[in-house]
DNA sequence: CAGCATCCCAAACGATACTG
DNA sequence: CAGTATCGTTTGGGATGCTG
C-alpha cells in the first residue's frame, strides 16, 4: 500500500474491507471455519474441537455462517439423522485472507512480546 | 487449505488467526489504518475522512492501534502544537491483509446480493 | 446427540457536553 | 484544534437448564 495508490484508490477499499472484518467477527467464526476446512463435521465434534465454546455460542455462530454462505447444514435423510456442518465453496474462499491472518498474528505476537 | 494441511497444522492456525482479528476488531480501526496508509494526518483531518465517526470513538480508536504498536502518535515542539498520527512499519505490515480483506470483502458482497 | 430458552453481566458504541 | 467525561443503549457472550 504505497503511494501507488491514491487516495480515492485507498477510499474505495475501506467499505469492503470492513464489510470483510464484519463478517468474520465473534469470538469463534474463524476457529469454526478453519475446523471445517479440514472435514466436515457434526456438532458435538466442534464443542470437542474448539473446548472452550458453549452450546449457546456455537450455535448462533453456526447460524452467522451459514447466513452468510461460508458454511452449509445437511441432515442425512436416513435415521439415524445425521446433522453435519461443511465448508461451502464461498468460505473456502477465505483462503488467502486465513494465510494472511495467520502470518501476521504470528508476526504480531512477537512484535508485541518484544516491547 | 486442502488436505495439504494436517489437522494439527490447522488447530496450530487457530489462535495466531484468532489473535489476528482481535486486534484489527472495532468498528473503525481498518479505516483509520488505510487512511494513515495514504499520509499522515491529524485528529480533525482523520474524523473529516471518516465522517461517522465520533471523537469519541476516533480517540478510543486510536489509542488501541498505538497500543498494538500499529500507529504511532508525534507531537510537534514548535508552537502551534501539531498532533500527528502515523501508520508504522508494523501497521504497514498488514498490507497483506488490508489487499485479501479488500478483495474478499468485494466477492462477499456480489455473493450475498446474488441470493 | 443437537440444539433452544432464559437470565445476566460486560463490552462496544453513540450522543452530548465540556476542557486545555 | 484535540481531545475527555458522562450517560444511556445495544450487542456480545457466558452459565445453566430444558427439549425433541
Amino acid at each position: 500500500m504505497e503511494k501507488l495508490y491514491t487516495k480515492e484508490t485507498l477510499r474505495a477499499m475501506i467499505q469492503p474491507v470492513t464489510d470483510a472484518v464484519y463478517v468474520l467477527n465473534g469470538k469463534w467464526k474463524l476457529a469454526i471455519l478453519i475446523c471445517l476446512t479440514f472435514e466436515n463435521m457434526r456438532f458435538r465434534q466442534l464443542t470437542n474441537e474448539i473446548p472452550q465454546i458453549t452450546d449457546r455460542m456455537l450455535s448462533k455462530e453456526l447460524k452467522e455462517l451459514e447466513t452468510n454462505l461460508l458454511i452449509r447444514r445437511t441432515v442425512s435423510p436416513a435415521a439415524p439423522k445425521r446433522f453435519e456442518y461443511s465448508i461451502t465453496d464461498h468460505g473456502k474462499s477465505l483462503h488467502n485472507v486465513v494465510i494472511e491472518l495467520h502470518k501476521w498474528g504470528l508476526k504480531h505476537r512477537e512484535e508485541i512480546s518484544q516491547r
